[in-house]
DNA sequence: ATACAATTTAGAATCATTATTAACTATTTA
DNA sequence: TAAATAGTTAATAATGATTCTAAATTGTAT
């Protein structure tokens, strides 16, 4: 679990100024022990439960756009009313439960490799997202 | 190009009546001689410059969504601030143009088949989707 | 410590989507 | 064919996520 001086250390490093508010939000992101899935609202109330401090939703916003920018979290495409964000910044792909409305990691060594043969000439590619949706078995 | 008496034969079989509005809709989004995507605004916008009859918005987001129930578009996911969907409701995925913000179809012989090995306990696939965003090479 | 730029904040604004409900229409029933 | 009914439409209000705004605050370089 790094400390908050590993954190502002990181801020500093990605001209992110290590503010009261950054600090508790990299907390709340990576000092668990298992990465995870998220959504902002999810996130404003792991801080209001956790801190003693009140974080704006806006400063909330911000920061998560900003970290991500960053490459230290990466959004997910899923059709839903909520944009979903992954501590998993590694390159991989979901699960997601239809049921739950929960996503669940699909790491490369669960599918066969993806090859793209076909090519949008004049683009490159920048990722490659695989969403599998699941539900119950019935 | 089905004539309407076909849409409202289909519309008919799903247990949806044929009304005015709905045979609109299947005209604008099933006469063209390509499929293509689109968001509920440019469908609206579509309908607005073609038909004489106005369909109200609420209308044209129930009758998108009844289709959709029914298998007649696909809902696509990405990460958007709006909904796409698709008249092409075979098996494929999607290279999206972050730059156009325009989805291309990348049909199955574009890609090597996706094998998805890891499985979720008493869980079923719905679905397996690829999206392959693409931006200008630079 | 001061100055300046970056950041935070609360609340307003925006925008897509959903809900509401009264008027209307297709279909069924008598 | 007319009345009953159930499904549909439409205008508008409501919702909810996200972005914007502008003023107050804070971090950092001098």
């Amino acid at each position: 679990m790094p400390s908050s001086i590993e954190y502002i250390e990181k801020l500093r490093k990605s001209n992110l100024r290590p503010t009261k508010q950054r600090i508790k939000i990299c907390e709340a992101l990576f000092n668990a022990d298992k990465t995870f899935h998220f959504t902002i609202s999810d996130l404003a109330k792991m801080i209001e439960v956790n801190a003693n401090q009140k974080i704006s939703l806006a400063t909330v916003y911000n920061t998560i756009h900003a970290f991500e920018k960053k490459g230290y979290l990466k959004e997910i495409a899923i059709n839903s009313s909520q944009t979903y964000f992954d501590t998993n910044t590694s390159n991989h792909h979901h699960f997601f439960d239809e049921k739950e409305k929960e996503l669940i990691d699909l790491e490369n060594d669960g599918l066969d490799p993806i090859n793209i043969k076909k090519n949008i000439p004049g683009k490159i590619i920048k990722s490659v997202e695989v969403l599998v949706k699941v539900d119950v078995d019935k």
